[in-house]
Formats: structure tokens, sequence, C-alpha cells
DNA sequence: CCTTGAACCTGGGCGC
DNA sequence: TGCGCCCAGGTTCAAG
């Protein structure tokens, strides 16, 4: 599920409830996910208020008013779901397909906000998510987000940056796009996207974008706008809904229905004109898809 | 430094 | 109905 798109999607899903909202109760159901929780989660958490709800790459950061910061990482399947108390039950389908999965409701914050209570679930079936306690002052060296790369979505990322980052690199395209040290967010959907809107093979090495005086090819301009472009639609469109994502509000994301390559093995190529066919190919152990004939 | 492959964990889909 | 196999949005660690 959680690429950038999704966690930002998240992040706007839980904003509302979480900001300004203080934790009475921090209720955990197990021991650990990816990692232990902290020593004392529910202890340091409890009758904090929450002051700011951010996001770095896939990380979502939970500040509270006593400068501690709540790092959160959704893995494969992680997911929040806001219950707000008396408000009228959605009915019908929503409650009954979630229900299946509650035994993977792993955390659940008790909030008091200024709109009245919620509870905020955090549900995980395969558990590589993770939640960590750290302070506002050492967020910045902690070594989970010290070595991140640019987030796509701002002017951090342009062509000189690649450039230098992918020079005299012999790497595949495709895996130098999912190392979160070069741009922070990307991951397995969003690169075969990005390098199908650029026209680009995912099996090219990203060396060959820079010049042997390591400036930037044209063609890694358009990668750039390429990645620009698909992570903001994405975000436009409130993340994807493979399998089961939903929005932190309940409603699906719809972003699977524009995908031109991601799970279209097989499928006629939609660029105009092309007439190739999507292929799926294995990468550093993972799934690309992308089409043979456009993609140079 | 570089790269690939296995590992972590559960569930869904498919072939038999 | 069930079993076994493969696959899945991510990241880390070991080995070559």
């Amino acid at each position: 599920m959680p690429e950038l798109p999704e966690v930002e999607t998240v992040r706007r899903g839980l904003q509302p409830a979480m900001e300004g909202a203080v934790v009475q109760r921090l209720e955990q159901h197990r021991p650990d996910l990816r990692f232990p929780f902290p020593q004392d989660f529910a202890t340091r958490i409890e009758g904090r208020r929450i002051v700011a709800l951010r996001r770095r790459a896939k990380y979502l950061l939970i500040g509270f008013d006593d400068g501690s910061v709540l790092i959160s990482h959704l893995g494969m399947s992680g997911s929040y779901f806001v219950d707000h108390a008396g408000s009228a039950a959605t009915p019908g389908r929503f409650h009954h397909d979630r229900s299946k999965d509650k035994k993977h409701d792993h955390v659940v914050f008790h909030l008091d906000g200024p709109r009245g209570g919620s509870r905020v679930i955090y549900n995980d079936p395969r558990r590589f998510g993770f939640m960590l306690l750290t302070g506002e002052g050492e967020l910045a060296a902690h070594p989970l987000i010290r070595d991140l790369g640019v987030e796509p979505t701002g002017n951090a990322l342009h062509a000189g940056y690649l450039a230098e980052r992918f020079a005299g690199k012999r790497s595949p395209l495709k895996a130098a796009l999912l190392d979160q040290r070069i741009v922070a967010g990307l991951g397995n959907i969003y690169v075969c996207e990005a390098l199908w809107q650029a026209r680009l093979s995912p099996r090219r090495t990203a060396g060959s974008l820079v010049t042997r005086s390591g400036r930037p090819v044209a063609r890694l301009e358009d990668l750039v706008q390429a990645v620009r472009t698909v992570i903001a639609a994405a975000i436009e469109a409130g993340g994807s809904s493979l399998r089961d994502h939903r929005q932190a509000d309940g409603t699906l994301g719809y972003f699977q229905h524009t995908f031109n390559t991601y799970d279209q093995e097989g499928m006629p190529c939609r660029r105009d004109g092309c007439g190739g066919k999507i292929r799926r190919i294995v990468q550093s152990g993972r799934s690309t898809y992308y089409c043979p004939v456009c993609q140079r």
C-alpha cells in the first residue's frame, strides 16, 4: 500500500482528528511490530497533546507537546483508521469488510480532541511497519531520517541533482529510483509509472543519463517531470487502492484505475500508436512492469 | 564501494 | 474443500 502518496493521504486523513488532540490512553495488543514498541510507550504518550502531523518520505511523524516525536512507518500493509465516537455509524459494507481484520488492530490511540473524542487505530497484517519515539532535536540526525534523499514533490528534485547522484552508477534506473537515499518516498508502483511516463527503460543504467562531464542528459529532465507528475497525480487522487488500501476516512483511493504499467502484464501499451505489450520482469527481486517498445 | 538474494510476516489467488 | 506454491505497496542484512 504505502508509498509516499499513500502516506500523505493517511496524514491528511488523520490530521483533523489528531492535531490538537490529547492522547487519553494508548492501547497495544502486542509487544512488537517489526521492532519492539518503545520502552514505556504508553506512559510516554498518554497525557500528551499532539501538536503536529508531518510526513518525511514514507514516514509519518507525530509531534507531541513535550518535544517527543513518534516515527511511524506503515511497511507493506499498515493502515490507519479513524473511528469518530458519537458520529453516525457508516452503515454496511465498510464496517463489515473491516471487521475481519480486527485481529490485526495492533495499536489504538484514544483521543480527546477539540471536536470530541475519537479512536485512531493502527492495523498491519504483515507487521512490517513500526513505531519509534525520538525527540524533535534528534529527528534530523536519526538513523532512519538522516540519509534520506530529496522529496519528489519539491524543488530539490531537479536534473542537476539526479545527475550528481546517478553519475557513474551501473545499477538499473529502476533500482536507483527505489533507493531512498536518492529520492525518498518512491516505491515499486510509482517508479514503474514514472519510467513509463518518461519513456525510459527500467533496465537502462542510471549512469547512462549523465554525460562524462557529469551533466544531465536531456532525458533526465523528462524523468524529473515524470516523477513529479506521477506523484502529484497520485496524491491528488488520494493514493492508490491496491488491495485493501483505504484512506483514513474509510473511502477508497482510486489511483489504480489509471495505472499504465503496474500489474498490467500482457495488456496493450496505452501510449498512442505504440502497439507494444506491457511486460513483467524481475529486478532486484521485485516485479518491474514496462513497455519494451516505447521505453528505451 | 557495488550488486543480488534472502529474510521478516500474513493473506489472497490459482492450479491441482 | 484443501494443500502447496507464488505473489504482494518495504526495508535490512549477509554474502559475493
